[in-house]
DNA sequence: CTGCCCTGGTAACCAATAGAGACTTGGTCT
DNA sequence: AGACCAAGTCTCTATTGGTTACCAGGGCAG
């Protein structure tokens, strides 16, 4: 009982850059690979149910998908409704926190199918010039 | 000779939720934790040497650290520069492609920030349904 | 002159993690 | 009866992250 809701303190100024700070956990935990594409793909396609995430992130295991989205339900970004039909009917949304992270990561998406050209550009400029040294010794 | 840049073909899409675009392969790149600390830091607070890094982004380890700045440096997202002085002295900066991503990654820290403690909420309230309903079964 | 310090790494080793694939549950269709 | 969904879960292996030890090579204290 009693919401045991901790005002965070202003003097602990919440640092992702700070190895201890919760907020750093927080973040570890969405940086990776398989959540940002979640949040993304639902943004983008709206609630979609298991295997349709499943189809719509392309590459993610059963296992790492399940995982992941469980990570964002139970961070309160993503709505998990069972439909106790046969045969089940899992459905996933974005909450309302959820989406407003969601929009800052689409665009991080954008930005590389924007920008990929051009790293992959650079990758090949920088292997080549690795590469032409170790030759030329 | 003869900038060999690939007109990226306006049919294959560049969709970072297909697994077998190029576009899928940098955004996994870049989608952990240090690679993303690493260019918030290099926003925020500019050129920086390697224990500059180090100690700004709290917690990575040398390993990490070189693995993932070289890897944006590949990229040609971070500028490399080596003063051969002794002790060596070298310097992490971004470079305007970098500064793109950059910018939208800051974006995602202030929001973990301004959000983990909601997020952390949410969390205690999944775990303590969970832990109550587990209790009373 | 000897030896230890400094930075920016690298190599080796070990624990944790991601991925691949079989198995589960239970109702329905053939 | 047997196969077949969906949404997971379990197990085993490959990869990855983290920790430690080590290196170069000049400065400088003793």
């Amino acid at each position: 009982m009693s919401e045991q809701q901790q005002e965070q303190r202003p003097d602990l100024p919440l640092d992702v850059f700070a190895a201890f700070c919760p907020s750093r956990e927080v973040f570890a935990e969405l940086a990776d690979k398989w959540s940002l594409l979640i949040l993304a793909s639902l943004h983008r396609l709206g609630e979609q149910r298991f295997s349709e995430l499943q189809r719509s992130v392309s590459g993610v295991s059963r296992k790492m998908l399940t995982q992941s989205v469980r990570t964002l339900e139970r961070d309160g970004l993503v709505l998990r409704t069972v439909h106790p039909e046969v045969p089940p009917r899992v459905v996933y949304g974005l909450l309302p926190l959820g989406r407003g992270l969601a929009e800052r990561v689409v665009t991080i998406g954008d930005w590389v199918e924007a920008n990929s050209p051009a790293v992959i550009a650079a990758r090949a400029g920088f292997d080549e010039g690795r590469g032409t040294a170790c030759e030329v010794a």
